[in-house]
DNA sequence: CGAAAGGTTGAGTGCTGTCAACGTCCGTGG
DNA sequence: CCACGGACGTTGACAGCACTCAACCTTTCG
């Protein structure tokens, strides 16, 4: 992994006012621009691995990123997507107990694990701000488990579109003034299928379906166009 | 909800050194005696809704309860089950994302969200023992998802039992001198399979199975013996 | 242009859900 | 004390959804 000199500077990030940081005064950013580095993380880049020692945390500043854990068999299950200002790494505790890897190029803010744990025990502001973050995180992941634990593949692959258009949406209106949603995907199919807890095979004819159906378009591989949210509610299993 | 006079001490309280209040010295643990109530919880009894505002926060005193979710037409899912020092409720955050359940008589030690968010942005020793219990059942969901998502009714089966022997095991040797585990479940067949991701029957399959396989016994409804860990554990799919 | 990666479609199987009957345990009331 | 009813759990038969295996198509890239 190639380090680059420090952070040239905080106040310029762009994740400046979302990312936990946004606790901090402009003095306190200066000590924590020195503890960082801003990385840059290829496409297909573990940045972490699972069972590692847990030795860094991050702050995404560019890109996606997956976290994911894996059966003895190899299996794999991805249990997160992180974006931009999103904190990753396990701070506080000694082992990572999921990987990271970037599913698009991506930029990360970085710190050795001893130094930000230092940095956090002596700024509560910014231990609140990562609590808040924790929580919502934890609100999240249970809430798929819902998902992963009682819903079909038809509903599966609605809800995460929906919540895709969700994150992503570039709010248009089609031709005919309905409103209509395109955004593009971040995942490839098989990853889509390590999300939602499918194979690659069903992922694929959930989505053929509910194309036939007239509900969605695939202009192309990664390009999603929702055509009738209304039904897609209904497809994800909500009320 | 029948109130009771406020906890007559938090120092002889039997989670002291093992909740979140074990960070606060005594004249702050005063403080918190004021604002928090010892609240008996009865079987079945639930104590939070899902999608209600979040007004209430606690701490489990004794006794088991489960949180869980449900699809819009009544699809259930266990998405954790917590144990006496566990904290409940959503802190710093408007509404509660799952309904918590007793699935035994407990009893809980009771504050209002606005008192108690008030009283953790005053005590950053508090808030850091929150963050690392957030951190740890965000890791804790997290790995759930991976037998959600990725594992055989009997894989979830086996990790069940194991995980459950791992928190209330009381060691014993069986008579031929072979180590031996017995415990007693805290749920029903059915709070098993919204647990994990089944239907009753599948549980009860799985179980037969085991127990006909001379893995496990099953002395009566609630309890079981582990008779082969190590069976156990490559049932579980851990390699 | 060819190969490799990613994606779609089809045929067939099997695991798990559904529906139903039956068994067991326990508390209640005659 | 026993009869009854309800909650809980087990077992069986069957069906269907999602997985497996395989062929084929499309896009990308050397």
């Amino acid at each position: 992994m190639s380090y680059q000199k420090p952070v040239s500077g905080c106040q310029q990030c762009v994740v400046r006012n979302r990312a936990i940081c946004s606790s901090l005064s402009p003095s306190e950013l200066d000590v924590l621009n020195k503890i960082g580095r801003r990385v840059p993380v290829h496409r297909g880049q573990t940045l972490m691995w699972e069972g590692d020692d847990s030795s860094l945390v991050a702050n995404v500043i560019d890109g996606v990123l997956k976290l994911s854990t894996s059966t003895a068999d190899g299996r794999e299950q991805i249990v997160g997507v992180v974006y931009p200002s999103d904190f990753i790494g396990r701070p506080f505790g000694s082992t990572t107990q999921h990987s990271v890897t970037a599913l698009s190029d991506a930029q990360v803010c970085l710190f050795t694990r001893s130094a930000f744990d230092e940095f956090a025990r002596a700024h509560p502001e910014l231990e609140h701000k990562l609590l808040q973050r924790t929580l919502t995180e934890l609100d999240r992941a249970r809430h798929w488990m819902l998902l992963l634990g009682r819903k079909s593949a038809g509903e599966r692959v609605a809800t995460f579109l929906l919540e895709m258009a969700h994150r992503l949406a570039d709010a248009t209106c089609a031709a005919n003034g309905q409103p209509a949603e395109r955004f593009e995907l971040p995942l490839s199919r098989q990853q889509m299928a390590d999300l939602l807890g499918l194979t690659i095979e069903t992922v694929s004819r959930q989505l053929t379906r509910l194309r036939q159906a007239g509900i969605i378009d695939l202009p192309d591989r990664r390009a999603v166009v929702i055509l009738d949210h209304e039904a897609m509610e209904a497809e994800a299993g909500n009320g």
